[in-house]
DNA sequence: TGTGAGTTGATTTTT
DNA sequence: TCAACTCACA
């Protein structure tokens, strides 16, 4: 095996056999090429390959391993697989162990969400203070720290606590009943299982004496314990990740497998990989201060030979529609102009509601791009429904497969009957499709509900029939016999036929799942596929699109050309963030990963109005661009800037700004602004004189009315009047003034901030005729002093 | 039981 | 904005 186009750093890791390793691989180091020429190596040693096995986090991550490790070695059949697989693998094997049964369920994220509201339904817990979507990650960080059911303890005081300390053994006992597991349980029994079996532990220790793992720093606790347990005996474990690109935090990913892995393997030998070869030394150097804000880390600095590059673009756009339209247009020339193709450039965001503006622009550029995630497609509606079918039939006691398809397609089958099922299952330890069978006997169902429910057993029954063939079939024996087909096709709405749509797609995957596995016991790995797959796999490389992806989604990929946007306080740093210092250093890590992204050119934007969730509203830039380093920096603030702070001014002219003293959370000093990416906020109203500087913005901790401004300089009225005199205005609000006159009693008028709204009181005259205006966006009614408030009547522009 | 209007409350999401 | 959920009515 040639390994002469290895550097130094990365043959010492390739070559190490035995014993712990720790690769701490910067971004765009190598680290795919040096696992998969480690496993090579391994292989050439003679090292049986079910000996050995390599642990991903996605299966993009775990396919892109075997694809390379093919190249290498092409005979070798080594276990590369997601954490989740191995655990599912192992679970069917040791099922009973756990009190499984061997056909087991995976819920997904939204099934044991329905499970867990059945079991808060059930003990008719009060969710005033919180949601089950709260109660379900509390549960779901204590499956990923080895807490289970029986051990949880809730902290004195807490009530999200107390109530997850009632219920987490419900819903434990629920999914144990339905046969079922989620995604949390693949890992807890698992871990659980080697715990608590010291034979299996050392079997399966044996068996996989080399173990490698991906990824590491994002790593839980349960994910640590199972690798832990199966590297006792034969200490042989490689362990590749970046303290640095830990994203997971949030998801229970404990930093401290990563930082610790020292401590806890003693003989370890550590490599450090810090060439990059992805990015330009501009990028890098960005990258690397932007990480040097960070405390919790393993120092490690990166270095390139590659060009020096560009300068990081920085732009300030007036709103989110510039910054779409901008970025369309800039890839356009660049296409155009044969410089480059789509699929060289990226569009990374922190939140997927970011990516509206984005696509419209792009669609009216008539640019081919692909968004990464959307609705995924087992997510959709009609696909679960489908899929639940399936999983009742390998499940019978599937209740929250069997709950989902009792009435879908409507049977005449309501609340009120499945919740006289339900009793009567839970009153004699019954499945509820056990108890369907006896809807006869249970008390108070009526007649036709009975014989509605009758019918549904009936056709189960028929359909169970056809449970061991082809799987594609079997979706065909669904549709057609349980009336869901043919719902849909006479079905007037539009998305029903394409829901219909969705199934044939359903078809082809179940077909080409066939021609894969032509043995026996097809369905239940189907399901087991299917549970375990998500559509950021479906992501082609090979398309010439431009990619839209969260940031979250961008790890381990890379791109010619990246632009990050919305590098706006609230969004990134995200405002649930901003609190606590450990997630603010997440934040700054996940911005770091997708600097990191780039290879050849970086744009960063920011725009200084947005809309989002439903208004529009004036925008702070991103703390942490105060952290990059100017001097690599191309800061462009556009023309219309002049006009966004008219806009702003205008926005502030009518409302009282309450000046605050001290900083409100936003922490920096605004000298080491040299390079000033400014919006400032001029003087312009009476009512606008307030102690400044206004520092604002964050919608906690200020009083109603109180209006978002950034905390920066102010523009005084006389510079805003040269700006303005220089830069002819296309920002959000026409330049003319509009006469107070224009306005009358019950107008409906354009706020650029609170949108429409309607004049319900006028008063005063000339240049102190004010209005009282209720507006539609919720942010009820607001006093203007007509003269110099930005509003116009909304018929001009409708 | 099924449906349409109104209310509410919003990250990220490997599996 | 938008989707998920509730609630009142048919």
């Amino acid at each position: 095996m040639p390994h002469e186009e290895l550097t130094e750093a990365q043959l010492a890791a390739v070559h190490h056999v035995d014993g712990p390793l720790l690769i701490l691989a910067g971004p765009g180091s190598g680290k795919t090429r040096v696992v998969t020429h480690r496993i090579a190596q391994l292989l050439e040693l003679g090292i049986p390959a079910r000996n050995i096995i390599a642990l991903t986090f996605t299966n993009k991550a775990a396919d892109e391993m075997k694809r390379r490790v093919g190249l290498l070695a092409p005979l070798a059949s080594v276990w590369m697989s997601t954490f989740h697989r191995f655990c599912a693998r192992l679970l069917r094997e040791y099922a009973p162990y756990v009190g499984l049964p061997e056909n087991y369920t995976i819920y997904d994220t939204s099934d044991s969400l329905q499970a867990l509201k059945h079991a808060l339904d059930a003990l008719d817990l009060d969710l005033t203070h919180t949601t089950p979507d709260r109660v379900h990650s509390a549960i779901s960080w204590a499956k990923n720290n080895l807490i289970t059911s029986e051990q949880y303890e809730p902290r004195r005081g807490s009530p999200l606590g107390a109530i997850v300390a009632r219920v987490y053994p419900e819903y434990q006992k629920r999914l144990l009943e339905s046969g079922a597991v989620d995604f949390d349980d693949l890992l807890l029994h698992t871990a659980v299982l080697l715990r608590e079996n010291p034979e299996i532990r050392r079997r399966l220790d044996e068996r996989y004496r080399y173990i490698l793992v991906d990824e590491y720093q994002d790593t839980n606790l349960a994910q640590y314990t199972i690798v832990r347990a199966m590297s006792v005996d034969y200490p042989n474990l490689a362990v590749t990740g970046d303290p640095d690109q830990s994203i997971y935090g949030w998801r229970g990913a404990n930093l401290s497998n990563i930082l610790d892995f020292e401590h806890d393997y003693p003989n370890v030998k550590i490599v450090r990989l810090e060439q990059n070869y992805r990015s330009t030394k501009r990028i890098l150097r960005v990258a690397d201060r932007l990480i040097s804000f960070n405390k919790r880390r393993k120092l490690k600095s990166l270095f390139t030979d590659n060009a020096e590059g560009r300068p990081v673009r920085l732009i300030f756009h007036p709103t989110q529609r510039d910054e779409a339209e901008q970025i369309a247009s800039c890839i356009e020339a660049e296409v155009r102009a044969g410089r480059r193709r789509p699929r060289d450039f990226a569009v990374f965001y922190r939140t997927n509601a970011l990516s509206r503006a984005l696509e419209f622009a792009l669609r009216e550029f008539s640019i081919p791009y692909q968004m990464v995630n959307g609705l995924e497609f087992y997510q959709r509606k009609e696909i679960k429904d489908v899929v639940a079918y399936l999983h009742l039939l390998n499940n019978p006691r599937d209740n929250v497969a069997f709950t989902r398809i009792i009435n879908t397609p409507p049977r005449g089958i309501g609340r009120g009957t499945i919740a006289k099922l339900q009793i009567h299952a839970a009153q004699r330890g019954l499945s509820l499709l056990a108890a369907a069978r006896e809807s006869g006997l249970i008390e108070g169902l009526n007649k036709k509900a009975a014989v509605a429910v009758a019918k549904f057993v009936a056709f189960f029954d028929h359909l169970t029939l056809s449970a061991t063939a082809p799987v594609e079939e079997i979706i065909g024996h669904v549709l057609a016999d349980s009336g869901y087909h043919d719902f849909l096709k006479q079905s007037e709405d539009e998305d029903d036929q394409e829901r219909l749509a969705n199934i044939e797609e359903l078809l082809t995957a179940a077909r080409e799942f066939d021609e894969m596995h032509p043995a026996t016991g097809a369905l239940e790995a189907f399901l087991e596929q299917a549970a375990l797959v998500n559509d950021t796999d479906a992501w082609e490389v090979e398309d010439d699109r431009v990619t839209l992806m969260t940031v979250h989604a961008a790890k381990g990929l890379e791109f010619p050309v990246v632009f990050m946007i919305a590098l706006e306080e609230g969004i990134f740093p995200h405002e649930r963030s901003r609190n606590e210092e450990d997630q603010l250093e997440e934040e700054r890590r996940l911005l770091f990963v997708g600097i990191t992204r780039a290879r050849e050119e970086l744009h960063l934007s920011r725009a200084c109005y947005r809309h989002y969730r439903g208004q529009f509203r004036p925008t702070v830039p991103s703390a942490f661009l105060m952290e990059l380093p100017q001097e690599e920096l191309d800061f462009q603030q556009p023309k219309t800037a002049a006009a966004v702070d008219q806009a702003l001014s205008a926005a502030m002219s009518d409302i009282h700004c309450e000046s605050q003293h001290g900083d409100d959370g936003i922490d920096f000093d605004p000298h080491d602004l040299e390079f000033a990416p400014r919006p400032s906020l001029p003087v312009s109203s009476e009512e606008n004189h307030a102690d400044f500087p206004v520092t604002l913005s964050s919608e906690e901790g200020q009083s109603e009315g109180v209006v978002a401004a950034p905390p920066f300089r102010l523009t005084t009225a006389a510079e805003l009047a040269a700006r303005n005199a220089e830069v002819a205005f296309s920002g959000p609000t026409p330049a003319e003034k509009i006469s107070p006159e224009v306005f009358h009693q019950g107008m409906v008028v354009q706020h650029p901030i609170y949108g429409l709204g309607k004049i319900v009181a006028l008063s005063g005259g000339g240049a102190k005729r004010k209005a009282t205006v209720m507006f539609a966006s919720g942010a009820g009614e607001k006093h203007f002093l007509l003269a110099h408030s930005p509003l116009r009547p909304a018929t001009q522009n409708t």
